[in-house]
DNA sequence: AATGAATGAGCGTTCATTCAT
DNA sequence: TATGAATGAACGCTCATTCAT
């Protein structure tokens, strides 16, 4: 009994800490960390501001938390994307479409990303590298396995993944500085003619991106 | 002789201004404008807090003080390097080298561009995007003339030039989010080649870059 | 139950801002709008600065509702005293009693109402006339039917009325700057004497004042 | 010839005292002792800031010079009416015309003297009262010889002067207070029969006010 | 003697955090 | 457990005063 008890708590307090998050990100997004303001945040939560003390040590822990869970359900969106095919080309294409198109959903958590990297440079930097170099290694394989299939020239990945990386990143950037006129997945068709030009060695695949 | 006075006057008025925004420059860049402390500028100035505000109307003032002075560097910069030629590629290649170069050697900017989108979105968004679309419409004479001398493939300018400028910001940007642990303008040569590869049609000049 | 705790906020609330209407008041009418400190005056309500806050908008806001509460107060004490009696110099003479009365037992007001006539003219000048033609129009009743029933000579009711007011506060201005040596109320006599002798037709109710 | 130089120094020195004096009174009238600031004293006085440090230590004493000079400028102008008749009705009737004509023409003092009360009490009163009973001396004198002219009631003096001086003050500071919306000159008819009925035994010097 | 640039103490106000209920 | 009233450190900005020129 004890068990589910304490289960059944551990989802409460979960479901309240998410209660918590989704409204943090909205205001830490729209304000940045100095600016946000833990008293609209607890008002638009329907909380009193002592309950969000009862969930997060401080404004700081409140806002890395925002972070971590962000950057988790990228990931997550990410893998899902990429396990739907073998193909190595179409595994880089589905990161790629699904990188920009979690941001077009998630658009909160560009200004988040984008803002705080002085205050927070190493605990946020540091989360985002995990993740970042958790997936550059899957990324990497699918590279080589594309190299060992003949479809992609034999170059130095590392720093064309961080190159591929940086550009997706720029593009995020300025499309939210931009105040998202268009559509980010519109630019899908472009980055990957852009990406695969020079890259891939197989002639009939290269044609499809040109 | 008064004029003299007046020019003097005005040399000394702008070289105490320099002294500030250098030192606003870099607290604005390592804390964001909501952290960044009047105080501690004005104390690693050598100057008083009230000197400041002689100068300077207020913080917000400051701070897009610091702005426009970056943004004006920039374009200078740029214009002096993609002068030096006549070759539309070259051109390019000089344009790309000096905006990478320019971030390189003034780091502090990058945090304050990135920093305050919100923030400022409208006032720096706006002094950005008038030195973007300045530079915009030279780079497109530039393509334009590549094109008719049969160097450049004939293709859509527009979303060609915003993704190209994008990932350059990306590459800017995730420089600094790793701490600048590698040289901006090593990345120069596979830039080139991943901006170039599928976009010049002379044979001949393709190779340089592959 | 709901109105029984309303209730008991709204007074709650109420008292706090008592609580510091007394004080402000105080410090106020000693050290006038400008050198009046908000820290002092939370030491001296042993609250903390913030608390202030919660209550008053800003400093000028504390100050008007210091204003408020003491005309409200100054309106309420007279129509008491005015209100014992049918007979109008009676009721005059009451009104001159009461005004006084209150000044000497609200010595903060006395300051503050003198004090800031420039810095806010219009709000507390606004307030002080309407506190003050509301009087006048009641006190010209009274003189009307003075005047009905024989005991008032004719005169020019508005001009004698703006004379007396001013009388009276000039009397009220000169005890505090000489620094409350001698009692008000002891000025009654005199006033009256002087108020009366010119004004009442009647001979024998004359008497009274000579 | 060291006297000639020294006194036209001397005179120079009194000459930019009084040009800083002008301004200053103007200055302190409208914005009061605390919210005044030497700059734009300075300013208006065409001088650099330091200056007006040459001439008054420093912004309390400059405002205490302001004070003293406008009360030695009122006892003058009192004077030199008074002395213009030997009859001692005319002599008070002169007083009082010369008291309201005075602040009529010298508005700022008003605002000075009402001020400030509270920061200078001590000062102010003492210089004020100096005055005020230099004065209160000369008029006991004409009342007394009033009385023995058989012209005046025989009556207590002090507490006579005393109301009717607070009441000359009250009228000039709602003169103020009500924007000087008329000609505090029209009001000397009817504040000397007030004055003047009850107290005059000659019956028909008295009818000349009634 | 005259100046006005420089100064920094001081103040109004905000807001993250605490804690009595 | 949940609250929000209370707190006070911190910060932007002003302005009387000083002092090098």
């Amino acid at each position: 009994m004890r068990t589910k008890n304490t289960k059944k708590i551990k989802t409460l307090v979960e479901r309240r800490k998410n209660q918590i998050l989704d409204v943090a990100s909205l205001i830490f997004s729209k304000e940045g960390f100095a600016k946000a303001n833990t008293d609209e945040i607890a008002k638009r939560a329907n909380l009193g501001k002592g309950t969000i003390y009862r969930y997060f040590k401080n404004k700081k822990e409140l806002f890395l938390s925002v972070v971590d869970r962000g950057l988790d359900k990228l990931k997550d969106s990410i893998l899902i994307e990429v396990e739907k095919t073998d193909d190595p080309l179409k595994k880089i294409e589905n990161a790629i479409k699904a990188y920009l198109s979690f941001f077009e959903k998630n658009r909160n958590l560009i200004g988040i990303l984008i803002h705080e990297q002085s205050s927070f440079q190493k605990r946020i930097a540091k989360r985002y590298f995990e993740h970042y170099y958790g997936n550059v290694k899957r990324i990497k394989r699918t590279f080589k396995s594309g190299i060992e299939q003949g479809l992609i020239k034999d170059m130095d990945m590392d720093s064309l993944i961080s190159v591929y990386a940086s550009m997706l990143n720029g593009l995020i950037y300025m499309w939210q500085v931009e105040e998202r006129k268009y559509r980010l997945q519109d630019r899908v068709p472009i980055v990957l003619k852009i990406f695969f030009t020079g890259v891939i060695k197989d002639k009939k695949r290269r044609k499809d991106y040109e």
